[in-house]
DNA sequence: AATATTATTGACCGTTTAGTCAATAACTAT
DNA sequence: ATAGTTATTGACTAAACGGTCAATAATATT
């Protein structure tokens, strides 16, 4: 007994988290998200609430789709350097593939607004946690005799974080390749 | 012949760039810049030009004054392993004392402003590019044998680009310290 | 078919935004 | 002193902003 919507909410979260990850919180208009999603103002209140609970969608959205994938593809098959070759890879081909200007809604959103929204900050805290925990089990058995997985897994978030930074920038790749290789250099 | 300026130059350059580093650019208003400078907004125009001309007078500022002090540090006494050392520390002494959350303007440009804007790119590039040569100079005589000061040099960038990424997300500052400790590890 | 419930729509609102400008003030050079 | 030049001031503007709401439409239940 009621209204069906009409629109499809996975489409409508992945649009929303488009627009927030090209342009960023506050360059973001509600005209951009009517545009991009194809609903008027009024119905993406209705459905969702206001321009925050947007993000946070959005951010959420991000946590379920791009970033599990790469913990997925750390948790799943192959060797500690093929996982990380990949991660730093992506980043490359994201890059040449213009999809945003390489960068990272994870790392834009700590730097716009985890700082002046504590659900955002809490959020981002808990993403780079789960990282960090498939990264430690990822490379914990390749590790050179008496290296450390904690410490080594702190190192490659740093740089790939850093490396999505420099992408941004307009960096020369090769900047990237560089950092890939350098995390690689601890790995068996 | 003409009335002169009652502004300190130096002091609205401080004032611009100190407001534009903790809210971004978006996130702040004419206003925001009126009550930090002490100039109304006239003056302001008047003197330097719209938003996007203060942005660029702030960036340059920080260049001259932030960026410029950690390269001389590069350049100056004190063995490579101190010099990185210092470098991070900085980060999480910052954090700690709460000045902008622990964040760096360069990195908060590059995500927000270099991919929108060609002026910041050009500008954020050629300081990456600055910082680079700083460091490459700084661990090449520290390096251990066959080892390379370019790629390190580029993974140290990252490390603490990815670094400064963290301090905002308002991760523990205990992933600082290990992602500088991780890097100390290639210097003799 | 009538009713209840929810979704959609687009006009609307008050506020804030970046930016302008004519009037005035303060100085220097002659 | 006067004239010329630039700085300061604050009121002003048009556009864009996030957000609201009453009217309407589309469904499920009875």
């Amino acid at each position: 007994m009621s209204r069906p919507r009409e629109f499809d909410e996975e489409r409508v979260k992945e649009a929303l988290m488009k627009i927030f990850w090209q342009k960023g919180y506050e360059a973001t208009t509600m005209q951009d998200l009517v545009d991009a999603t194809g609903l008027l103002k009024g119905s993406l209140y209705g459905a969702f609430g206001d321009k925050q609970a947007l993000y946070m969608i959005a951010l959420a959205h991000y946590d379920h789709t791009r970033m599990q994938a790469g913990i997925d593809m750390l948790n799943g098959e192959g060797s500690a350097r093929e996982k990380i070759t990949r991660l730093f890879d992506a980043v490359i081909e994201a890059t040449k593939a213009g999809e945003f200007g390489g960068g990272c809604l994870l790392c834009n959103a700590s730097i716009e607004m985890a700082p002046v929204d504590s659900a955002v900050e809490s959020s981002v805290k808990t993403t780079i946690r789960r990282l960090q925990a498939a990264l430690r089990s990822a490379i914990e058995s390749a590790l050179k005799p008496a290296d450390d997985a904690t410490t080594l897994s702190t190192l490659i978030i740093s740089a790939y974080f850093g490396a999505r930074v420099l992408a941004k920038a307009g960096a020369p790749l090769q900047m990237i390749a560089d950092t890939r290789d350098r995390c690689l250099k601890d790995l068996v």
